[in-house]
DNA sequence: GCGCCAGCTGGAAAGGTTACCAGGAAACGT
DNA sequence: ACGTTTCCTGGTAACCTTTCCAGCTGGCGC
């Protein structure tokens, strides 16, 4: 069907090795030869198969893949579209697959890349065991952790700094006054953990403490179910006078539980969002970079294909706290 | 480096046929076989390279691939998941590529995809000739253009019905007393054309008129844009009592325009955001469903990829008026 | 002028898989 | 018991590309 070397080869009248080389820009060809085969390249309209390609032996595809939760969490589709623009200038395609934070779909999908023999593996993982990956890691497929790491497995790892830039927000809040202040928490593993943990300590290294009472650990990472705490928190006889959400989709809910009580409330959140300075009272945000980490992640995973074999590394990615006026206390 | 056929076949004591008869459930093997297969494929970790068996004739691969301009896009993001996750369903992995909107990274991505024998292409097509793409569809590569369709070729289109919407939205406005409506355009081509056309004519059949000095086309399509026009507009003698935005980034701009006004215009969009409903004054808007459109063009890609061969196909996708109460005159 | 080297070209093998063909064994019918 | 059919298995070719090797030609040095 469609037009192999083979056709080329035949209507420039020459060998199959010939139009390999000058496919590939092999110098070793005169310049005669080389516009000869180019016109048979351009009359036959033959693309070079990439499939048959990598094929050989040693050879690696020019192909990553991807894995993430969530494509509609803004930060990933963040990460995602910088991690395929990065891929792209290296002559890498970006297979994109979902898991839904699923650990079984999480293996099946990692099973139908490496089936594809992608080049490397990104992934967001969940908090499931990934020792099954050592098997891939040692056939050659190298593998990077994005926002959080992996159990069971020692990989290259792209994260924030989930403690500081929850300790930035507690700072920003004790600055402002804020000693009563409640905690929405999200039931993820990794990244939530660190950021209740430097939120707390950072209370602590103020001279202040975090009141548990005020720390809602929540069942699921949902926006209502965010509210649905937040509505809890402010209806407490001594309601907090501040509200930290360690999730975009957290502070989301709180703002919904807020309404109208606006001005009495303070709200944090981690991640930024869009849209978070034109809510009724602007959301400050613990804003981490997430085109960065997915950078980050393609060029580990080049330099990995690329031979490199050292200890795993890990990037940490500093945040950004992007303050909005919500910090003081208006009540 | 892998195991390969080979070796599970050498591991077994087998041929080579009868590994791959087993690997694909060939009915033709005994259950004994079978067996004594399978433990082979489980004690070297064999997995069957996808590379080689797509450069086989006739076959194609099974990877699909997704070429769009903006992943930031929350319509984009949403189409790009449902598209994966139905693509996943049919044992089909998708390749994400982005072109920005230029039309030559499109091109080259194109080729790029095309090299990788991808079964077949979903396109978010920009403004220019996609006349380029007409060898490749005679070579079997079916193309789908999801959310506007590509001039130069006939091809499979997915799009909403933006007439119809931009209708309901006019008639909206019409049914909360506005006469004196302003609208932001989007540079862009199809879309945005369509709905300002259908907005026009729903006016025009209501027995009102839309005042041209009131539409605003935009040079970019960005918020930043959007909120200068919308500032104009409110800074005319005689400002407009509604603003009728074409995007959801042209929404975003006009809120950001509207801060503190939010009372006396009215302010309905085309595409849901995020938080449209946590806005000073909720943003009604018209609602296209992007996991429809990823669904669709899937769904039509591997019809043809199973063989269909009818005329091109165009499916239009309704929209949805999400009220949110932005309609009445308070001024 | 002859030999040698460099430059260029052609051919063949390899890589992992599938499809097809042939062959062997068992079972069944007569 | 013999022939035939069915069931199962093994081997081989083909897919498209790259790599390596061999061979050829022309030029240059001695």
């Amino acid at each position: 069907m469609r037009p192999t070397m083979t056709d080329v080869a035949a209507a420039a009248g020459v060998g199959l090795g010939t139009v390999s080389r000058v496919v590939n820009g092999d110098p070793a060809v005169s310049p005669a030869m080389r516009e000869r085969v180019q016109a048979a390249i351009d009359a036959t309209r033959y693309r070079r198969n990439e499939l048959a390609r990598s094929i050989r032996p040693g050879q690696t595809s020019t192909t990553l893949a991807l894995l993430l939760g969530d494509l509609t969490n803004p930060f990933y589709a963040r990460m995602a579209k910088a991690a395929v623009a990065v891929a792209g200038d290296a002559g890498y395609a970006v297979l994109l697959s979902t898991a839904d934070e699923d650990p079984a779909a999480e293996q099946r999908a990692v099973s139908e890349l490496v089936g594809r023999r992608v080049a490397g593996l990104m992934i967001v993982p969940d908090q499931g065991d990934h020792a099954y990956l050592a098997p891939e890691v040692e056939l050659g497929t190298p593998v990077v952790f994005l926002d959080r790491p992996a159990t069971g497995i020692e990989a290259d790892v792209v994260v924030i700094d989930n403690e500081r830039g929850s300790a930035d927000a507690a700072r920003h809040l004790i600055a402002h006054g804020h000693h009563r202040i409640g905690v929405v928490v999200a039931p993820s593993y990794y990244t939530t953990g660190r950021r209740l943990r430097g939120f707390r300590r950072a209370l602590r290294e103020a001279g202040d403490q975090l009141d548990n009472s005020l720390v809602r650990h929540l069942d699921v990472g949902s926006a209502e179910a965010s509210a649905a705490a937040v509505a809890d928190l402010l209806a407490l006889p001594d309601p907090p006078t501040a509200i930290f959400a360690t999730t975009g989709f957290l502070s989301q809910g709180a703002v919904l539980a807020m309404r109208g009580r606006e001005h009495e409330v303070a709200l944090v959140g981690f991640d930024d969002f869009p849209l978070a300075e034109l809510l009724p009272v602007p959301v400050t945000v613990v804003a981490g970079d997430a085109a960065a980490m997915g950078e980050q992640a393609v060029r580990l995973l080049l330099a990995r294909i690329a031979g490199e074999s050292g200890p795993a590394h890990r990037t940490v990615l500093p945040t950004r706290l992007i303050e909005r006026g919500s910090g003081e206390i208006h009540a």
